[in-house]
DNA sequence: AAGATATTGAGAATTCATTATCATACAGAA
DNA sequence: TTCTGTATGATAATGAATTCTCAATATCTT
């Protein structure tokens, strides 16, 4: 029997107002926003579960650690910004990509990661102040 | 001052032999073809020293450990079969895709893993003889 | 062939993310 | 408010990949 914790609720909340695929320790450091307290091992404890429970899902990146967001997006890829390291939905596909595979490959899914600046990092677009700090780019 | 030692060439030419990115673990297993003693720690020490040369790339895909494809192949993607695990190479692309990023998003580079059932597994075309022994999949 | 020294193999050690442990704190039912 | 048992936080432990250590071996120069 699962209890509602502020805890949970913050993490909940965290990966929610984020609205983008967060590492474990990003979700702790958004987290602690609400509950200053918190423990990694609760944050851990937490996404499983939420995960299990089908509230978040997964993200694989290559090289990366797991990534966890809402679930119930429809199938979508992702953006890394090179500087500040951050991942980003992206809702657009390039389609059907069966013809790329070699004669007698069947494909039945695919992975896409696109890389180069996001909005924040991007210089010509750039606003200083929504910059992320660079330091976190550490936890990555 | 770098001498050439019966590992050093049985890795370099299981890599080269093989024709798609190798898990250590499978460049160990296929250097022990020609060198049956070698040990993993040598497998891992001239992968790392064949990569700084220039001579190696590495490959990374979600959620994978690293592998190791000869380098000097132009810019190309990945296939990884669903049911033997293997990784081969897919010399095709997409092409540009700088429009599915969001605005004020700038694009500079991408990644593409296609996954579904290679040549050996594709129950259609299989040819029972040539496809890889299921236990092996235990290695990744 | 001999000598100097880089390389190897086996296993210990390290690294890092994640999970388990356990005493304490808190949620929710009564 | 009290009570029961789950959740938490701190830290230890785990697991898996990779790297290090070191005595023994092999390469390559002379």
């Amino acid at each position: 029997m699962e209890r509602n914790t502020r805890q949970r609720t913050a993490i909940r909340e965290a990966i929610a107002r984020a609205n983008r695929p967060l590492l474990p320790q990003e979700v702790l450091d958004a987290a602690q926003a609400d509950v200053p307290g918190l423990g990694i091992a609760t944050v851990y404890r937490n996404i499983r579960s939420l995960t299990d429970d089908g509230e978040l899902s997964e993200v694989k990146l290559p090289g990366e650690n797991l990534r966890f967001e809402l679930a119930g997006h429809h199938h979508h890829h992702h953006f890394q910004c090179r500087l500040c390291q951050r991942v980003f939905d992206v809702h657009a596909c390039p389609g059907d990509l069966s013809q790329l595979a070699p004669q007698g490959f069947t494909v039945e899914n695919h992975d896409l990661t696109l890389y180069g600046r996001c909005k924040d990092c991007d210089p010509p677009q750039a606003s200083r102040s929504n910059r992320p700090d660079p330091a976190v780019r550490g936890l990555v």
